[in-house]
DNA sequence: TGCATCACG
DNA sequence: ACGTACGTGATGCAC
């Protein structure tokens, strides 16, 4: 994340001598030199440099605290040029309109609002540039922190570092900036410093003893003259300090959030432009990608007004009637709604009829978890959705889809932050005597969200048709999922833990035994790390990691198999504590009256579309390993007299590769029915398919996964243990194989260039900005990225529309079977003995029937009396 | 709280 | 020169 902070004032002064010869002036007579000077270049900034974040600091009108430390500090200034107060005006409305935040604190310099936003962004992660010609910025740079210095007219600009700044001062330390202008004061500011001592003869004072406080600490050390000219400031050395030191800790409201960068190029700046007559500065707009939407950017102003009533059900009810839409918004055992005008809170009983009214639309942030709390009140929540999360996803999957971010970008509307711990709360969420957020307001705005979030849709037909065709329908299925739970067998597992737990004593008591450390935590990565490279010296070759701890994972263990037994014990112990810990001990708290675990399916999380799920998380239940399978015996129908079924898509993924391809090899093996990595196998090593061996067929199977991540020949020589000449040869052969892939890679790749985004064969758009990065190690990860989004994500918009088509099924023909779980490309059911036959033609009629691709797709499907079975 | 580890598609 | 396959969630350790 980069984020570049303006100091506009510098700018500002800086464009105004630039242009004091040549001004230009505009049909209208007015001066547009700086309003030209300053956007053009911000423009560039932003095109060369493609910021992530980005703010503008102007100096504030009226004094600061330094003019209150010093009445004459900047005295002798000469008046502001009436230029420079005359762009000031202009210039913060072109910026405000490319949804550039304008920082200006009363009381604080732009020096101070920058320094203070900078050493907070740098503690959170961003790489802070200063962009400013000034030399005090000096003192706040450090590695996260560079002063990104303009050039004089027109030459490159200058990016000062830890090193550079040093270097230019004759200092060891940035901080020392703060130093040398105390001892050197400041002429135009006005600040006294130590008369008669310069930057030469600072810095050699400074190499000598560190500090100012050190020179008066050596002042006997000194020449004569220097010691007498250090006496002489020594009243006001103090005052000097403190006004050369720039603040790092002024207070803001300003988030990351606001100075997301996003949204320049639009029509409001492009009016401005013309208006200000600056056709090249519009060209230049017009090369600057379109803005990634669904950004919290700064909010449009002026802001909506929100107005409303606190009134009662009756009201509502009349008010939702009316205008076919309420919005909802529960919080404890209180319902908050709001409707045309009107806001009221009570319980969910007394607004029953209007949740339950088909034809009234429901707004809320998170409807299936309300809706699942209000199904355990008897209450069904019928009609339209508009969901706010769920509509900004599919604007931009990665970004914030909160309430409270929401509200402020697209309606300027300030709500308290949302309560992390989820919607639907605790009773600790408000504590007695304190404010707490103010649910009126936020469920006002809600509604308004709603309309703001409907139009932006609007403006992407393809998300439009995604949220009413996939997204919104797909709600109550899943939370009629959710509801209906899974029964998982408790008593079963109890029993295999406890053979588990004693396989796991043996393991720990053998790996401490073959250490030599009785006390050695098998379950700690560092001790095991320290045992085996050590203590056991394992591997000899293996160099002491320069920071943090050694490497235990899996893979590098396994390489050290043959050396010690120790190392199979580990591995051992490990696959033992996983299950135990992570799919065995929770399971009975998860538990719910009726026997059932019920996980949270995630609409709104994945960056592709696919859904995840969690508390607990039921699509990483073991399938891989003998032992892990077990776990899956654990989940049962809920009753006798009914099975396990399970349907899953064959190869999915590669299907809508050779779809998107439209690889002719690729389509004819799937539509021929064969083995396809085996005809994978054939094509690149040139052989029948008869004679590809079982390594063969494995080699083509990892390529064709490889692939469709975007792999490197270093990725693949990993897994394929070999070298990565040999891994290079496979992929040259893949591709030569299938052009018809490199061409698809190569057009995705164009297409996320020039748009920003890719996409779904449904049109759901993944935004990867960062193929246009100058960083190689970023721009090879997005591209990554950009190749294997449309391809999970077509796979998860396919699978989503199966289970609408399933569910709608299963009510419509009154059949009892359920589907209780979706892990990615398998839908598994609970199904009576009596529905087998038609609820597996019924799946595989769905699923395979959902969409017509160039290829076909097949679905397996089984059952049995546990989920295991049912493979 | 962040990292390492490992479970799944 | 540098890192190295996509997407997730839960756990325990170490800070």
């Amino acid at each position: 994340m980069k984020l570049f902070l303006v100091d506009g004032h510098a700018l500002v002064f800086k464009m105004y001598y630039a242009f004091l010869g040549r001004p230009m002036i505009n049909s209208r007579g007015e001066d547009t030199s700086i309003l030209f000077g300053f956007t053009k270049y911000l423009l560039e900034l932003i095109a060369r440099e493609q910021p992530t974040h980005i703010a503008v600091s102007f100096d504030p009108p009226g004094g600061t605290f330094r003019n209150q430390l010093y009445p004459e500090y900047k005295a002798n200034r000469s008046e502001t040029p009436q230029l420079v107060i005359d762009a000031l005006e202009p210039l913060t409305a072109i910026v405000k309109a490319m949804n550039i935040p304008v920082l200006m604190i009363p009381g604080f310099e732009a020096d101070d609002v920058i320094g203070s936003m900078a050493k907070r962004s740098a503690a959170e992660g961003f790489e802070v540039y200063m962009v400013t010609p000034d030399k005090d910025y000096g003192q706040l740079i450090g590695e996260h922190i560079l002063q990104y210095k303009p050039g004089k007219s027109g030459a490159d600009n200058e990016i000062l570092g830890p090193a550079e700044v040093c270097e230019k001062w004759g200092i060891s330390r940035p901080e020392q900036v703060i130093d040398i202008l105390t001892i050197c004061g400041d002429s135009s500011d006005n600040v006294p410093g130590v008369q008669g001592v310069g930057p030469v003869g600072a810095s050699k004072l400074l190499a000598a003893y560190g500090s100012v406080e050190g020179i008066y600490a050596h002042l006997d050390a000194l020449t004569p003259r220097q010691k007498a000219l250090f006496e002489a400031a020594a009243d006001h050395i103090d005052l000097s300090r403190r006004l050369v030191t720039i603040k790092t800790d002024i207070p803001l409201e300003t988030t990351a959030d606001d100075m997301v960068l996003s949204g320049v190029n639009n029509a409001a700046v492009g009016e401005l432009l013309k208006r200000y007559e600056m056709p090249s500065l519009l060209r230049m707009l017009s090369k600057i990608a379109d803005p990634e939407p669904g950004t919290p950017a700064a909010p449009e102003q002026p802001s909506v007004e929100l107005k409303y009533e606190i009134a009662g059900p009756a009201e509502i009810a009349r008010a939702a009637a009316a205008e076919k839409a309420v919005a909802m918004n529960l919080k404890g055992d209180s319902l908050w709604m709001a409707a045309s005008g009107y806001v009221a809170e009570g319980a969910p009983s007394q607004f029953k009829a209007i949740l339950e009214d088909e034809g009234i639309m429901k707004v809320g942030a998170d409807i299936k978890s309300q809706m699942n709390v209000l199904a355990g009140q008897g209450i069904i929540v019928r009609g339209f959705l508009r969901d706010t999360e769920l509509m900004h996803y599919l604007l931009n999957p990665e970004r914030s889809h909160r309430l409270d971010v929401l509200a402020k970008a697209y309606l300027g509307v300030d709500l308290e932050p949302q309560d992390a711990a989820g919607s639907t709360g605790s009773l600790f969420d408000e504590q007695p005597g304190e404010a707490g957020p103010d649910r009126a307001l936020e469920t006002a705005a809600l509604l308004r969200l709603g309309e703001a979030l409907a139009a932006e849709l609007a403006k992407v037909p393809s998300a439009e048709k995604l949220y009413g065709d996939i997204e919104e329908p797909l709600i109550g299925v899943l939370a009629r999922m959710e509801e209906v739970g899974v029964k998982v067998d408790v008593a079963s597992l109890r029993e295999f833990a406890d053979l588990l737990r004693s396989q796991m004593a043996v393991r720990e008591k053998e790996v401490r035994e073959l250490a030599g450390e009785p006390e050695l935590n098998v379950s700690s990565p560092k001790q095991i790390g320290e045992v085996i490279f050590e203590k056991l010296k394992l591997d000899p070759k293996a160099k002491k990691p320069k920071s943090g701890n050694w490497p235990t994972d899996e893979q590098t263990l396994t390489e050290l198999s043959g050396r010690s037994p120790i190392i199979d014990a580990i591995l051992d112990y490990r696959g033992l504590r996983k299950l135990l810990s992570t799919y065995i001990e929770p399971f009975p708290g998860y538990i719910r009256s009726d026997g059932r675990v019920h996980t949270t399916f995630n609409q709104a999380l994945t960056s592709t579309g696919r859904l995840s799920s969690s508390n607990p998380n039921l699509q990483n239940i073991p399938i891989r390993t003998e032992r892990g399978r077990e776990i899956r015996k654990a989940f049962v129908p809920g009753a006798t007299g009914r099975v396990m079924m399970s349907a899953d898509y064959s190869q999915i993924e590669l299907r809508i590769m050779a779809h998107l391809s439209g690889d002719e090899h690729l389509c004819s093996a799937f539509r021929s029915g064969i083995d396809v990595h085996a005809a994978t196998a054939a094509k690149i090593f040139h052989i029948p398919v008869e004679e590809v061996s079982s390594d063969q067929r494995r080699v083509a199977k990892t390529a064709n996964f490889g692939i469709m991540y975007g792999i490197s020949s270093f990725g693949l020589s990993q897994r394929l243990k070999c070298s990565r000449t040999e891994a290079k040869k496979i992929i040259d052969d893949y591709f030569a194989s299938f052009p018809s892939i490199r061409g698809f890679i190569d057009k995705t790749l164009e297409g996320a260039r020039a748009n920003g985004y890719v996409e779904t064969i449904f049109g759901r758009r993944r935004y990867v900005p960062d193929v246009s990065s100058h960083n190689a190690t970023v721009r090879a990860l997005a591209e990554r990225n950009a190749v294997n989004a449309p391809i999970q994500g077509s796979s998860a918009d396919i699978i989503k529309l199966a289970m609408i088509g399933v569910d709608r099924r299963l009510r419509e023909e009154g059949l009892e079977s359920r589907m209780v779980l979706q892990i990615h490309d398998e839908l598994v059911l609970e199904v009576p003995e009596a529905e087998i036959e038609r609820v597996r033609a019924l799946l595989i009629e769905e699923m395979e029937g959902v969409v017509s691709l160039s290829v076909p797709l097949t679905v397996e499907c089984n059952y049995g009396s546990t989920w295991l079975e049912a493979h």
